[in-house]
DNA sequence: TTGAAAGCGCTAACAT
DNA sequence: ATGTTAGCGCTTTCAA
């Protein structure tokens, strides 16, 4: 045994010349086949490419067999949210020895298509579609490619791709539902561009729950700019300060992002304004950070650890060739110290 | 041209076939080798390509060249602060054409080793490691296999590979200085073991704040903890309630962790000690949240986007053989609401 | 139980 | 300017 042979990589070759036997043997034992070797075979060539520190070419094996084990994971930037998301696909991937890459589009349409582009050249088992904004077109390449699917949260209406979906409209509903409950009768809707992601729906509940419960739908008291699109803190704290005189005649709001209600909170305090005693407020998604905000912020939980595990289950099933159904998960509306009865 | 053929993946000898040239003419094209073929010829084939919606095989391609044009980023778990390092790391890298694929190894040696071996097997061609803890042997696993590496703020002692450094030590001095400055005296640590990643050298500004003002290094104002290690707000906030007898004798926190200051901000409120009135308090990331809490966070901010990017850029100098040395960043320590002079 | 060899899609050296 | 073909490292059929 040599100490020193860094430098060029092992092939399956090199162990089967070692062993003295033939590279097919070699790779049985490899994949763990179970046939076509004793288990004296076995346990020789184990050893050996142990001792040599010997691992698969990836790539060449990919290129005979057609599958990569690996999925890729779009989402249209990072976040803590879909942070956790990720943690859960890649826990159930890992399970069944997928790898998972993340593609981050960062809300470019460019990197978007390089990403896109990537996987199918990389030739990916599968893809995981987070709530992205996609260009229609990338969306249409991976579906004529042929590469199976699974979304989060997205919707398309012409193609039938396998979903997570959550209750939105119905969990919207109730949290407003309590907002009104205490009283209040002003209750504003903040949020980015509800043609983005799943907004529109949570938009519904919001409306449903005052319509229910006979209060009339004011339009002045929505607020709904691309200034609060990415989840940033900054442009959504100027935007709030720059609208206060207007927010600021609701008793209550209703805020379908963490972030953003975050940020609310804040610019509403500097103004002058206290939460909840002047104002209510309540958030979406049940950040971490949520709990640890001053006063914390009411939310409603999604459960996303969950829906990224259920998501990779779902794809690992397609991959598999079986028949899957859409999956619908269920929120959790917390209540903590951002909301109040109106005084 | 017929509409549906979709099922089967074209491959280069379709192209050829289709354009009726070979297929070495259709790889230089392809790969814009600008050798070899007269516009004319690369006209009629992009246009053919474009039509068909033929794509390259990176896997095909990859075993060929023995390049993959992927990188691997590996990070101990996702957070707000690796994502925003990320981003840094795909821009640079989608300039020169590279994708890259984030492995987060969630504190657990086992999805770490799976991780390691993925990159291994996949035959990147080069890795980030962002302040991972490693199990020695994974790292030397990557160094034996002759992978082009680069660290974010981790330092390998006997092994020499190229990182980026911040300049911890000098500015948690500085940062404590200013807590000195404005009167305070006992100024507590708080902060998960110092083994763990960069701490170290925080802890060792601060000492050094300390003793450069002829303050004495008190142990029983520094906490430090194992239930600290993760970010994670919840667990460093039952914590510090836990310990609140010994910090509030505090009248400054010097905390290396934006999330475990504000959790420790939120705990501290809670047992009814008013930030920055009672206690002071600064933290370090500077993550935009810091920022949008109430009070306001005192931090330093780490230059994440250029931590990544720089990375990356090193990482492609060792890729194309170039020397590099290791680059020093400077943080940035920024005075927000959270502090103020002792009463 | 083992081995020989074809072939996955591509690149690039070599021939024309 | 274009074409032929070997071979990257592996799996798997077929033969022994």
């Amino acid at each position: 045994m040599r100490e020193k042979d860094t430098n060029k990589k092992l092939t399956i070759k090199d162990v089967a010349k070692e062993t003295g036997y033939s590279v097919a043997t070699v790779s049985y034992v490899l994949n763990r086949t179970g046939k076509f070797y004793s288990k004296e075979t076995e346990k020789k060539i184990l050893d050996k490419i142990a001792k040599l520190g010997y691992y698969p070419d990836a790539i060449a094996k990919s290129l005979r067999t057609k599958r990569t084990n690996n999925i890729g994971f779009l989402v249209p930037f990072i976040s803590d949210f879909f942070a956790e998301v990720f943690i859960g696909v890649q826990e159930a991937a890992s399970k069944q020895n997928y790898s998972v890459s993340l593609y981050s589009s960062e809300h470019d349409s460019i990197q978007e298509e390089k990403n896109i582009n990537s996987i199918l050249s990389n030739n990916f088992d599968g893809t995981i579609i987070a709530s992205a904004i996609f260009d229609e077109k990338n969306i249409e390449k991976l579906i004529r490619a042929n590469i199976p699917l699974v979304n989060i949260e997205k919707f398309y209406i012409k193609k039938r791709i396998p979903s997570i979906f959550l209750k939105n409209i119905e969990i919207s509903k109730k949290a407003v539902n309590h907002l009104i409950n205490l009283g209040h009768k002003k209750i504003g809707f903040i949020s980015e561009p509800i043609s983005i992601g799943k907004i529109s729906n949570r938009f519904e509940g919001y409306k449903q729950a005052l319509k229910e419960n006979g209060l009339k739908y004011d339009n002045s008291y929505v607020f709904i700019s691309k200034f609060l699109e990415r989840e940033h803190h900054e442009k959504s704290y100027q935007y709030i300060l720059s609208n206060i005189k207007k927010i600021k005649e609701c008793s209550a709001l209703f805020i379908p992002s963490d972030v953003l209600a975050i940020s609310t909170m804040k610019a509403v305090f500097d103004f002058g304004l206290k939460v909840p005693d002047d104002i209510s407020i309540i958030g979406f998604d049940g950040l971490e950070i949520s709990k640890f905000v001053r006063p914390s912020l009411s939310t409603i939980i999604q459960p996303r650890y969950e829906m990224g595990y259920k998501a990779m289950e779902i794809l690992l099933k397609i991959i598999d060739g079986k028949n899957v159904k859409n999956v619908e998960l269920q929120p959790e509306f917390v209540i903590r110290e951002s909301i109040a009865k109106i005084n």
